[in-house]
DNA sequence: CTTGAGATGCCCT
DNA sequence: GGGCATCTCAAGA
């Protein structure tokens, strides 16, 4: 069993919650079968007066799951043939959210960690780097919308991080540039050294080698 | 490496 | 009707 983090970890500000997502399990079930995805990057939207969040309209039939019950999943559908899912945080309905923009493959030693084989632990359809890749990769649409993230029997759940704690780096949200004041806030966190951060990518963590001598 | 355009549908005004 | 929390490919520097 992998325990789902529990409802009061998303009862608190997104831009808290976002940066301890970094690392943590992202479990969807489909059928019988269990993909398990490492979350390696994520932003928070902080409500109504965060010209980035779409709360920022208030509570419409779009966002109402972010006025909902924390530790829900708000997924919606953009650019015409994309959608995104985030985690409904609050604190106390405050509509604050979690967007989760990428996700890993578990390695061979978190597999094992888990007790799974890599054929049991159902390797992701396609790449989920970026938010509308994570969604494809895991199967994830409007029918995933408001489902329970702290509820293991939940098409989608979240579970505390296994392995080595994520080094994290933080940068401006992608794809806000309309948000003013709020475009440049240091809102989007990332495994600095995860391959399947989107771009732009963190800066190099390893110095380069210089060629010759 | 960077920039730009097109695909495509739904929500909100 | 406007705009969008994106992605991919192609072209240029």
């Amino acid at each position: 069993m992998i325990a789902p983090l529990p409802r009061r970890f998303f009862d608190r500000n997104a831009a808290e919650v976002a940066p301890e997502l970094v690392g943590c399990l992202l479990v969807r079930r489909a059928d019988r079968a269990l993909r398990i995805a490492r979350i390696v990057e994520t932003e928070a939207y902080v409500g109504e007066h965060d010209l980035a969040c779409h709360a920022k309209v208030g509570r419409t039939a779009r966002t109402d799951p972010m006025y909902g019950p924390p530790g829900h999943a708000y997924v919606y559908f953009i650019y015409g043939m994309h959608h995104c899912v985030n985690a409904v945080c609050g604190p106390g309905g405050a509509p604050n959210a979690v967007l989760l923009r990428a996700a890993a493959p578990l390695d061979e030693s978190r597999r094992t960690a888990l007790g799974l084989t890599e054929r049991a632990a159902s390797p992701l359809l396609h790449s989920a780097t970026g938010p509308g890749n994570l969604c494809r990769a895991l199967g994830i649409d409007l029918g995933e919308n408001r489902a329970d993230l702290c509820d293991s029997k939940s098409p989608l759940w979240i579970a505390r991080g296994i392995g080595a704690a994520p080094v994290l780096w933080t940068g401006p949200r992608i794809g806000v540039d309309y948000a003013a004041e709020w475009a440049g806030a240091p809102l989007r966190f990332c495994d600095r050294d995860d391959a399947h951060v989107s771009r732009p990518r963190p800066p190099r963590a390893k110095v380069t080698p210089r060629r010759g001598r």
